[in-house]
DNA sequence: GATGGTTGGGTTTTT
DNA sequence: CCCAACCATC
């Protein structure tokens, strides 16, 4: 037998030898079965299975290809470039350009991103003089491509009284109409949005049987990964292609479904029994990532969830410490604690920054990490937020590219017409896409034939417009003879791109002309990277289209030794021996925007798993007492999510002066430290550093938070609180004391309350009234 | 009619 | 804090 069978569990290597039929793996976190889909394709391809036939779905573009070298290393990396490996949105756009022109599509369409997408939909709501502030074009942008999820077209919205009356309801009766509007515009202009590359995979495999029956034998063996997340559309996909040979195994685990909000179904993964016959099921419940310590913690905060399949992750991983919970002032001592604590981690146990993360719900929040990376000097590395494709230069620069490749791409052409300002206004082209929507063709079009239209344009702009479409003609010409690289080289060159930023002159133009030539190597490393890929021609349409679906993860680049920051979503897939979970504060996480149905908590609930579940060591985690958000302090409170943990597997730290953090600042751990950094800790012996002494707007902000004497003495009173009482909560209202737990800083109360049910409240920050 | 400065409104998570 | 929309100016 081959050897890497040796290396699986029973488990595991059972999923790996089940060669046919539909079969599902309920992976545990950490129980390895990035190894049992890694194994299962090698071992398939060992018994002759050709790797044209297999198709592998995975999360991230980055899985993707991980997997496929760890294959290449058992297989022969000739044979695994055959395989079809990548994320749904990669692999279907591929397909969709071979087949494009059946659906009346050019091979080269663009992909439009939600900002393009969101942009049509802003216009399509002017030109159409509905109410602005009725139909918000992002929510009207987020309603069409849950349509789009779902699988519900023009047509079948047109054919359904519910959807349309609930738009009605929403004082949205025109909805429909947007819609169709939005979907005739992407066509015109030769575009698809993320939704369109699954909704059109499978227009084009139900309209089409030949197709379908070409790729169903094609794809003889399909895996899925992270199933728990795929929605509608995905899933009706995965079924089509499978319904021929059922050779379907997809892997998940519901404990970690956290796409919902974007059309994931649980069901998927919950009802894939009922959906094919004699389906094998496999459990992997052994981790072998986490400690003791995390599993038990993990495991229960996730029974919390009514809604799960049954499953037990164990480990016989060593215990491991306490998850470390810290209460901080405010985001910015916030920031100081999770950044010296890591330093200090570091130091002492000579450990590298890429053992880090930190996560947190959401992307504002990395702003006070970053700031406190970076006072220490210490490397990071931001995942997600706004990435570099979507900054506006790198933007600005792909949205020629896209004009050159499809000049019919209204959104990039609407984008740079004017960028650099070359004098055509906004009510010049308003005339122009009135035009076009009146004469049936694109902006571009209506531009190469301006002469011979009538149009209330001035000779001086129509100049003007001519000259630009001169411009990416001559581009187009041009484009023949030159790859990638010099094509994108003469554009930023040529179109005054460069210069605009250079010009410019603050930081942040000299960010931006570093950012270019940044995407020029970029551009540079996909050209000289053509040739291990098969089937590319290394193209500038085909850089566009990586452009369009990389993830973060995909330019990994320079040392990488830093620490982690990014979205607990992001997270997904990852491990990390040392995890800060920030901001565990109620409205945050669980988002003030998920806790109005019991399923939406759920899922917040799952993401606090994930992130539990992605430390392999140690686990620390941190709220505020207050932060800012958008510019102003609110005030916080714990998370909930902090008291379903195990309480054997915390460990609190919320003595009184914790509010600010002091690091404990020790001459051993900085016996060979450089003497430069520490003074930026520790100027000198004996007195605080100026950074730890309160400036006066932090003084003002304490002296808000600090508690007044009036709450000082209800918290006395708390301290003696007895079985019985009657006390009111600020946000659970009246309940009575079941009982009284612990002692001094860790003192607890079992509270019945009258509306908010059962709850356990730490008597040092439950904000109790007594009533008499 | 284009341009640049100001203001006001909205802010979860992502391919 | 960031972006779109508005307004005053050329």
């Amino acid at each position: 037998m081959q050897a890497y069978l040796d290396e699986l569990n029973d488990a595991q290597r059972e999923a790996v030898l089940q060669k046919d039929g539909p079969m599902i793996v309920i992976a545990g976190a950490g129980s390895g079965k990035t190894r049992v889909l890694t194994y299962r394709i090698a071992h398939l391809m060992n018994q002759e299975i050709d790797p044209f036939n297999i198709l592998a779905l995975t999360f991230t573009n980055k899985a993707a290809r991980e997997m496929k070298s760890r294959i290449a290393k058992i297989v022969g990396p000739s044979e695994a470039k055959n395989l079809w490996m990548g994320t749904f949105h990669s692999v279907f756009a591929r397909l969709l350009r071979f087949e494009a022109d059946k659906l009346g599509f050019p091979s080269n369409f663009t992909i439009y991103d939600t900002q393009d997408s969101q942009r049509l939909v802003n216009s399509i709501i002017k030109e159409m003089n509905l109410d602005k502030d009725v139909y918000k074009y992002k929510q009207v942008y987020s309603r069409i491509s849950s349509y789009k999820n779902s699988l519900i077209t023009v047509k079948a919205y047109r054919q359904n009284p519910e959807l349309q009356e609930a738009d009605a309801m929403a004082k949205r009766p025109r909805l429909g109409d947007i819609y169709e509007e939005y979907v005739n515009r992407c066509f015109k202009a030769g575009a698809m949005d993320f939704d369109d590359l699954l909704l059109k995979t499978n227009e084009l495999l139900t309209r089409f049987p030949d197709v379908l029956s070409k790729y169903q034998h094609r794809f003889q063996y399909i895996l899925v990964d992270e199933y728990q997340d795929t929605n509608h559309s995905q899933y009706l996909i995965v079924r089509a292609l499978s319904d021929r040979y059922q050779n379907i195994c997809v892997v998940g685990d519901d404990a970690q479904s956290i796409y919902a909000f974007r059309g994931a179904n649980i069901n998927n993964i919950l009802n894939f029994q009922r959906d094919y016959d004699e389906v094998k099921t496999y459990k992997l419940e052994q981790n072998y990532r986490s400690t003791k310590t995390l599993v038990q913690a993990a495991n229960s905060v996730i029974e919390k969830n009514k809604k799960r399949l049954e499953k037990v992750v164990w480990t016989s991983n060593h215990q491991g410490d306490k998850i470390k919970i810290n209460r901080l002032l405010n985001d910015a001592e916030e920031g100081r604690y999770v950044a010296s604590t890591i330093f200090e981690l570091q130091m002492q146990n000579q450990l590298d920054y890429d053992q880090f993360a930190i996560l947190y719900r959401t992307n504002a929040q990395s702003r006070a990490m970053e700031d406190a990376l970076r006072k220490k000097d210490m490397p990071y590395r931001i995942y997600g937020g706004l990435s570099f494709y979507q900054r506006k230069e790198i933007k600005d620069t792909l949205a020629y590219l896209r004009l050159i490749v499809n000049p019919k791409d209204e959104e990039s052409l609407k984008r740079i017409i004017n960028y650099p300002t070359r004098g055509i206004g906004q009510t010049t082209l308003d005339k122009l896409v009135l035009a076009a929507n009146h004469y049936k063709r694109s902006i571009f079009e209506i531009i190469e034939n301006i002469q011979k239209i009538d149009l209330p344009i001035n000779k001086g702009i129509q100049t003007k417009l001519i000259n630009f479409v001169n411009m990416i003609k001559s581009f187009q010409i041009t484009a023949d003879k030159l790859n990638a690289f010099e094509l994108t080289d003469l554009v930023i060159k040529k179109t005054g791109l460069l210069q605009e930023f250079k010009k410019d002159g603050t930081p942040e133009g000299i960010t931006r002309v570093e950012n270019l030539e940044e995407l020029l190597n970029g551009v540079k490393d996909f050209v000289e990277g053509q040739n291990e890929v098969e089937e590319a021609t290394g193209s500038i349409s085909e850089f566009l289209e990586d452009v369009a679906l990389a993830t973060d993860f995909d330019n990994e680049k320079g040392d990488s030794n830093r620490v982690s920051l990014m979205t607990v979503h992001l997270a997904k897939g990852l491990e990390f021996p040392y995890v800060f979970i920030v901001g565990m504060e109620e409205d945050l996480f669980p988002s003030a925007m998920s806790m109005n149905t019991r399923s939406e908590l759920e899922e917040e609930r799952r993401l606090f798993y994930v992130a539990l579940t992605r430390a392999e060591k140690q686990a620390y985690i941190t709220y505020t007492l207050s932060r800012y958000r958008w510019g102003k302090l609110i005030d916080a409170e714990p998370s909930r999510f902090i008291d379903e943990i195990d309480e054997n597997a915390i460990e609190y730290n919320i003595s009184e002066d914790s509010y600010r953090y002091k690091p404990q600042i020790d001459a051993d751990i900085f016996g060979e430290v450089d003497k430069s950094k520490l003074r930026q800790t520790k100027p000198k012996k004996g007195t605080p550093p100026p950074s730890h002494k309160p400036t006066e707007k932090q003084l003002r902000k304490l002296r808000k938070v600090k508690p007044t004497s009036n709450q000082n003495s209800a918290k006395e009173d708390l301290m003696t609180l007895k079985k019985g009482q009657m006390v009111k909560h600020g946000r659970f209202g009246r309940g009575k004391v079941l009982s009284i737990s612990g002692v001094g800083q860790d003192k607890k109360a079992e509270i019945q309350f009258e509306k908010a049910g059962l709850k356990n409240l730490l008597l040092r920050f439950a904000k109790l009234e007594l009533l008499s």
